[in-house]
DNA sequence: CCGTATTACGCTAGCCGTAATGATG
DNA sequence: CATCATTACGGCTAGCGTAATACGG
């Protein structure tokens, strides 16, 4: 067995190319790896490197060994991260999603079912990373967009949320009944950046010239308000912030503007979170009879 | 970083339960392992276990760090046998053959081409793990009997080899110009176990009471001179040994009892190998003109 | 001479074992 | 009291840094 400290010193080397540079990069001393590299060597049974003139430098051999070294240093970090990971884990909840809107509803009902355990939310704009993310213990729970075949998932269908374009009253738009992308291609749209899968949604369906993204919430609250630009919106944020005087929201009929959401954990963890669903879906009917 | 020794006194510890058994596997001391336990729990910032009436197990984050510490510890083990077995390869040559004829003729022609190397030969029934061997340098030629489509490879394709039967002349079989394997299922042959996946094909064909397989050469070799049982030859092995008195070897027809044999070797090695595989076709000319 | 690697030497951190202590059934 | 884990103590290995040496462009 080679200690892990000689493959670290060793990959610096292979890395850096100098003794020197790499025992400054370890912040240790140039004899302290010159030692280590011999040690490693003996304790292999193996030249690793080609030495002449001052000058050394990695033989066939030692090129493979690097190679290696690599991946039995990745592997360790890979435990050192899962372990923390699935440590972390066991005591704070954190749930990733494809979309803001979910989360909004999804906090208070965590907090309120999960009392004592630390809470901390993620958008992730692509499903499978959210799936791997739970698989890793990165999330607990995560609310994806699209129905996933996994086996190691228990999915719970949740709520339909609807895209809408908010204009003022006195816009070309303000008058129709319902608009598709196609008609919102000669304008240009306020958008936050934070907004999830849709943003991909946005983007294959309007030229980004088209979109003036911010990045702050409250720079888009503000432009919101001090201009007439037409701005996303959606049937769930317009019903939980109430119409806002002046404008009118009109929704967009293509397929891709409406989406349904599904919350899901890991089936080990299902029995865990068992009351936790059973709230969701109570949520669900208490919301529909609003 | 975690230092691989904690990683497998850990990992001991997993195996077996507790800290004595564990202590004497790894011949060390209890303490010195409930020492180096409390030091992984303390470097890796994580509780690994559940401490009670003078009990210790694993806990949940336990089970999973012990998993990833095995993988680490195998990543650690593979950088070992990979190098060692890199090594070896740049000082001796490894031939793998699934076959014993085709050694028989390489071996004075690698000796040859390939003077000052240390050579070895190992029979291996199966081509993919011949193939899988050539690639983690166990091996540096190989012989397989079926054309490889894999791209690292680089192949030549060598002689044929005919099974034949070889009977006393007064044998019922005696007089026939050829016989199939059903022929041979009403006899009791002697064979050798050291004859690569011609004992596959033998232990398809013919039933395993019916064959009475030697494991010493020498023995098989007595059992000819003393008894009048039938054994399996081939073309190339009578042409090589010439003929055997008072006895006739008849050809198997079944085009199982037939094979091409295939050297071959990592394309990264064919540079090397060049005038060893020139000499090898120089052989195969030499050898038909004879 | 400056930059490189190796060798020599002394220090000390840390790993180990022994012995003692605690806890449990 | 037998078994298992933890704590306490002292020895010693082995990894470290400093300093000196060697070698080349």
């Amino acid at each position: 067995m080679i200690e892990n400290y000689l493959l670290e010193q060793f990959v610096a080397f292979a890395r850096f190319g100098t003794l020197r540079k790499a025992s400054e990069e370890l912040h240790i001393t140039q004899p302290t790896l010159s030692r280590s590299m011999k040690k490693l060597e003996d304790e292999l049974g193996a030249s690793l490197f080609h030495r002449e003139n001052s000058k050394l430098s990695l033989n066939e051999t030692g090129k493979v060994a690097a190679e290696c070294a690599e991946k039995a240093l990745a592997a360790n970090q890979d435990l050192i991260d899962h372990v923390l990971r699935f440590d972390r884990s066991l005591r704070t909840i954190t749930l990733g999603s494809c979309s803001p809107y979910p989360v909004n509803e999804l906090v208070p009902l965590l907090q309120e079912q999960l009392p004592g355990k630390t809470l901390t939310t993620e958008l992730n704009n692509e499903d499978a990373r959210l799936i791997a993310g739970l698989r890793s213990h990165l999330y607990q729970i995560i609310v994806l967009h699209e129905y996933p075949e996994e086996k190691d998932l228990f999915c719970q269908r949740y709520i339909d949320e609807q895209i809408y374009i908010t204009v003022p009253e006195d816009h070309p738009l303000a008058a129709k009944d319902a608009v598709t992308f196609e008609d919102l291609l000669e304008y240009r749209i306020l958008m936050t950046a934070h907004i999830g899968f849709w943003m991909d949604v946005t983007l294959s369906k309007l030229p980004p010239s088209n979109l003036l993204i911010q990045s702050s919430l409250d720079a888009l609250g503000d432009l919101i308000a001090a201009s007439s630009l037409p701005f996303f919106n959606s049937d769930r944020m317009i019903h939980s912030s109430g119409d806002i005087p002046g404008r009118v929201s009109i929704p967009i009929v293509d397929p891709e503007a409406k989406a349904t959401y599904w919350v899901c954990c890991l089936t080990s963890d299902q029995q865990r979170f068992r009351s936790l669903f059973n709230a969701i879906r109570g949520s669900m009917i208490r919301g529909s009879g609003k």
